[in-house]
RNA sequence: GGGGCGGUAGCUCAGCCGGUUAGAGCAGGGGACUCAUAAUCCCUUGGUCGUGGGUUCGAGUCCCACCCGCCCUACCA
């Protein structure tokens, strides 16, 4: 097996509050599965991410809250690096974008482009805050409709008549953040000059199609038939500053904060490899051509990753109409896929904190098993189209699937080799049946593997699952306690064999359920680590603020094939794996719901 | 307005380039077993594949129109 080099990138989570789980079913799970399976296929997986913390829904959100834009994101990071850790997100490195480092790396970005001609100024009219003097984005005025009349159209569209609108036709604009009338001044921005990509682009994605799900793949093609230049400044002070003379020293122009957010995937891994303590180790992702990248996050974010980003790095790598040269960083390399889930919605309703429409991952956390709520987001989350969480699916899912039918299993046969034996038994002489049995188990790493590999994590979940009642099968049938005292050798050989199945589904099952096969792991005498967890660790960069990262070895034993069990181990009394859920949970859940 | 996705058994969903009597899980019905968190295993009821046209020897599977639902729409990170 040869090893290639994959980065994992899954999308930066914006830290202006808590996560929730429809969040984190788009971005980090899947990304998770993917990059575990990766690993334990003996490739070289870098993944690295981090809060967004710039931009004006944080500073509103800070303004809200009386504290300063620094201090919510510091809240909040911190906030979504333990949820996250609470995930079992591998994360190579779980950083910010408020770090010294990242604010380099955006403006030697943003210098590239400058340098080979893809980014130029230009002045427009813009709504600011009067009290504030900060850009009012669009959608933080509202007005009434000068199309249809309707009083709470939105800057950017109105809600009653669905008509794109400019905040500056609105009759009667007002700041829904402060009430106050918002003063629409000349002010001057740098864009980033998408035309000039068209053509790159277009080819680039060709290549794409029947490799990308086909929706991520037609949505991008609708957006590269109609590029415009796109602003990548603000006026704000809570952000990247502009690098250029006469910008680099303004208290109130900074990158927009899209612009710097994707930037993070490149300053992550830079920041990683520094830590690592060899400083050039992450070019083996970006700049080898055989690297391959992937991108993990909803459908709200295909535009910045299968359009802006890759056109920052072809202007970057000097790869535009314009031409140009690579930037100090060197030549860098583009999405092998980007991989965006559809949404969550929540028993039947769009996900909103405001209206109370929501369970936080902490919060779910602290009630019920991680691996239930992964298990749940492999294989019924929102995968190719928008997929409804309800908490009786939850429960049926987590009392039929993985109590019943994989915590079963591994509880009936190793509570009864322990019993019975002590040990896991020495395999007879093998039937047919058995033969075949533990055939279609090995093939199941194939099958399996393939569908990880592109990210049809439902399918995969479904296959890995099929051994599992596959083994179920072979026990009822086989009926190993029958034979206790009539054929006591066929017993044992019938317990190897079941034994064996169990071992393969525990590794068929760790991208999804890393806590639980780790447990099933040491059952079977397992000592060392299998699954793999992340940390969370406090760092600085020399002489700044602690501030927390995830990260972690992830160099287990695990690995992605049927490994033999060794007879003779000692079997002690499982513990059950998984709790079964009250149907009652169903009710308190739906009660949350409705508290509001 | 433009774009995308979906409408397949009571429920949740699979069905790739069109091809034998349309599948799975759950729920429902019947049976077996007792190792196991009453879990497991076997058998079984159940569908005019949103509507109407069309292409084809043959269409959930391609084309057109329509109905319904959801999402995106680029100064929203």
């Amino acid at each position: 097996m040869s090893s290639r080099h994959i980065l994992t990138a899954p999308a930066w989570p914006y830290a202006n509050g808590p996560r929730h789980i429809g969040h984190v079913s788009g971005f980090a799970l899947p990304a998770d599965m993917f990059s575990r399976y990766q690993r334990m296929a003996g490739n070289k997986v870098l993944m690295v991410s981090g809060t967004d913390e710039h931009g004006t829904p944080i500073q509103v959100q800070a303004d809200k809250e009386g504290v300063s834009a620094r201090e919510l994101a510091d809240r909040y990071n911190r906030v979504i690096a333990q949820d996250l850790h609470g995930l079992g997100m591998t994360y190579d490195l779980f950083t910010r974008t408020t770090t010294r480092n990242h604010h380099a790396v955006a403006q030697e970005i943003f210098k590239g482009l400058h340098d080979n001609g893809y980014v130029f100024e230009k002045k427009t009219m813009g709504a600011i805050s009067p009290s504030t003097g900060r850009t009012l984005p669009d959608r933080y005025i509202e007005g009434t409709c000068p199309i249809c009349g309707y009083d709470g159209a939105r800057g950017d569209q109105c809600d009653n008549c669905g008509n794109q609108l400019d905040p500056i036709d609105l009759i009667n604009p007002r700041s829904r953040i402060n009430g106050e009338k918002p003063k629409f001044v000349e002010t001057e921005h740098f864009f980033l000059d998408l035309p000039a990509f068209s053509e790159t682009l277009g080819s680039w994605l060709q290549g794409k199609e029947g490799l990308w799900r086909p929706n991520v793949y037609k949505f991008t093609r609708n957006l590269l038939d109609e590029m415009r230049p796109r602003p990548i400044s603000r006026d704000l002070d809570w952000g990247v500053p502009v690098p250029l003379p006469g910008w680099v020293d303004r208290p109130d122009k900074r990158l927009y904060v899209w612009f710097d957010a994707v930037v993070g995937y490149l300053s992550a891994s830079v920041e990683w490899a520094r830590r690592s303590g060899d400083p050039d180790a992450w070019r083996a992702w970006w700049q080898n051509p055989d690297a391959e990248t992937y991108y993990f996050m909803g459908k709200d974010n295909i535009v910045f990753h299968a359009e802006i980003w890759p056109a920052m790095l072809l202007g970057y790598n000097g790869e535009g109409d314009k031409g140009g040269t690579p930037g100090s960083l060197g030549k860098l390399n583009l999405p092998t896929e980007v991989v965006s889930s559809e949404f969550l919605t929540m028993e039947g309703k769009k996900f909103s904190s405001s209206r109370q429409v929501v369970i936080y991952v902490r919060d779910f956390l602290e009630r019920y098993d991680v691996d239930a709520l992964r298990y749940y987001i492999a294989v019924a989350g929102p995968e190719n189209q928008d997929t409804d969480f309800t908490w009786s699916e939850f429960v049926r899912r987590n009392n039929d699937e993985l109590v019943a039918a994989w915590g079963n299993l591994v509880n009936r046969s190793v509570s009864f080799a322990a019993k019975n034996i002590g040990e896991i038994p020495a395999a007879g002489e093998l039937t047919d049946l058995d033969r075949d049995v533990l055939e279609r188990s090995r093939k199941a790493f194939d099958a399996v593997g393939a569908e990880l590999s592109r990210s049809r994590f439902k399918n995969a979940a479904n296959e890995a699952m099929r051994t599992v009642a596959e083994a179920n099968k072979y026990l009822s049938e086989q009926s190993p306690w029958k034979l206790k005292n009539d054929d006591p050798e066929r017993m044992k050989t019938i317990l190897h064999v079941a034994l064996q199945l169990v071992d393969d589904a525990k590794s068929l099952l760790t991208p999804f359920l890393p806590a639980s096969s780790e447990k099933v792991h040491r059952m079977l005498g397992g000592q060392e680590e299998w699954s793999g967890a992340p940390e969370i660790r406090e760092v600085s960069e020399d002489g700044g603020p602690d501030y927390p990262v995830l990260t972690g070895s992830y160099d287990t034993q695990a690995r992605w094939e049927s490994r033999p069990i060794a007879a003779g181990t000692p079997l002690a009394p499982p513990k059950p794996l998984f709790a079964k859920l009250d149907s009652s949970v169903v009710d308190e859940e739906l009660a949350r719901l409705e508290q509001s």
